[in-house]
DNA sequence: TGAAATGTTGGGGCG
DNA sequence: ACGCCCCAACATTTC
């Protein structure tokens, strides 16, 4: 009798470029398992945001593939399938979270002591972290030195087409999506997100044309104005492995080919940061601590304020600077920021609230739909000073002058904060000398100068320890 | 992937 | 015509 194999889902919810179910497709009848596991990540457990992404990229999965769905620990569930299904072999992408290498080793000597054989790809990086090191080496601690070590790296693998598995027809249990309950139940906050994101690995596609026809050209200075749409607002898809790094870095390589260096700029631009996920990956699988502690140890000391009322401030959009504000409310309705106003965002709770970053981090890891432990960590860690590769000490963002800097006309706050419309662009970032004006915006909750100095004098505290 | 303080220069107003 | 002052614009240093 033909014995099934199983591909056990994780974040790769594709069907093209994917190691992992070729291989299985090439060997037997397939039973595609997605496991919703709330027990292993502990507080990492996906965020209301990502369980709504998660609902409708399964729903589009499974349009693709019959998918079996099951709840519990990964590693339990995979054990029952086995013996359900009599299945010969278990086939999945590794992943780099600090309690994936032992549920993988989990999962392993349950295939062993179950006579099925255990199969690991990669694919969700470009380049496995034990592959990129040093002269030493050692794992890279700066980003500059590690991107210039992936250049000179060979180009990463052309992404294979989509592979078409036979299905295993006998049944398997399987559980109903709508019974996970991943949708908003009671407060309905993800309305917004239907018409800002088309879940699933057609939309990833889909994106990722769009923003080679319409935004790489324009990315290098056009990637900065949360104003504009020159991102690539691929960040979700890529969390999933709805689509691969491997198929965005060939994507836009071939549109640098063929436009015959007029690209260039714009497109190593972009490379860059699908490097800077690849970095803090790099960083997350060597240091799995991140999430929790500070890279640098001498934060340890850091006099963070534990601040509740500060934090519900920033967390509603409600500190009295424009350009924060607009950044919280957009989270809050889309399920993500743009990139340059997380930074000015994060400064703001980190150095101007003192709150520590691990709020931040928690906050967002429970609101974008892109909350990714890796990305998430690494980069809350180098706005606050204390990551790899941190920004200097000395390095904290002035709210009004990134939202003239990067929002001149005010196009961004007028979308996100309504009760500033009808400021002219010359104090729309300042709204505190519009007195003129009526309106129940809040003045700002903390003077900037003020935080600035605070801020100054408490890494003051450290900096013995950071030079 | 910053900002503020401090230093320097040079043009124009004006006695 | 000259020297002086003011200050914007730019450069450098410091946090």
């Amino acid at each position: 009798m033909n014995k099934p194999v199983i591909m056990w889902f994780r974040q790769d919810l594709r069907t093209r470029d994917h190691a992992a179910l070729n291989a299985a497709a090439a060997a037997g009848e397939v039973i595609c398992l997605y496991v919703l596991d709330d027990e292993t990540p502990g507080q990492w457990r996906w965020g209301g945001a990502s369980r709504w992404w998660l609902h409708r990229s399964l729903r589009e999965l499974s349009k693709d593939l019959r998918l079996v769905l099951r709840r519990g620990r990964a590693d339990a569930v995979i054990a029952d399938v086995i013996k359900e299904s009599g299945a010969k072999a278990v086939y999945f992408t590794r992943d780099y979270a600090p309690w994936s290498p032992p549920l993988e080793h989990r999962v392993k000597e349950i295939c062993e002591s179950a006579g099925a054989t255990c199969h690991r790809f990669g694919g969700y990086l470009l380049h496995e972290p034990e592959s990129i090191r040093n002269g030493s080496g050692e794992p890279y601690k700066v980003y500059t030195p590690f991107s210039r070590a992936c250049f000179a790296a060979d180009e990463p693998r052309l992404p294979s087409a989509a592979a078409k598995p036979v299905m295993w027809q006998r049944n398997v249990r399987s559980e109903n999506l709508l019974d996970w309950n991943l949708l908003p139940k009671h407060l309905d906050w993800s309305k917004g997100f239907e018409s800002e994101w088309l879940p699933g690995e057609e939309g990833a596609r889909t994106r990722l044309s769009g923003f080679i026809e319409h935004g790489l050209s324009q990315y290098a200075e056009g990637r900065d104005r949360p104003d504009q749409s020159f991102t690539s607002r691929l960040s979700p898809h890529l969390h999933w492995g709805e689509i691969s790094p491997a198929q965005c870095w060939a994507a836009v390589r071939g549109a640098m080919a063929r436009a015959q260096g007029k690209l260039d700029v714009a497109g190593e631009k972009y490379l860059k940061e699908i490097l800077w996920r690849e970095f803090s990956y790099s960083i997350l699988h060597h240091w799995p601590n991140l999430p929790e502690a500070p890279f640098r140890q001498e934060f340890a000391a850091f006099p963070w304020r534990n601040d509740p009322d500060a934090l519900k401030k920033w967390q509603q959009g409600m500190t009295g600077y424009p350009i924060v504000d607009a950044g919280m409310r957009e989270l809050w309705a889309t399920g993500t920021m743009h990139n340059r106003v997380r930074m000015i965002a994060a400064s703001f709770l980190t150095k101007d609230l003192l709150v520590p970053w691990t709020e931040g981090a928690k906050w967002f890891w429970d609101t974008l739909v892109d909350a990714d432990i890796a990305s998430n960590s690494a980069s809350w860690q180098w706005v606050a000073g204390c990551g790899a590769d941190a920004a200097p000490y000395f390095r904290i963002f002035n709210p009004v002058l990134q939202g003239e800097k990067f929002d001149p006309e005010g196009a961004y706050v007028r979308r996100w904060v309504p009760e500033l419309r009808e400021l002219p662009s010359n104090v729309i970032h300042r709204p505190w000398e519009a007195h003129h004006i009526q309106s129940n915006y809040p003045a700002p909750m903390i003077d900037h100068g003020f935080a600035r100095n605070r801020a100054l004098a408490a890494l003051k505290q450290i900096k013995t320890a950071i030079a």
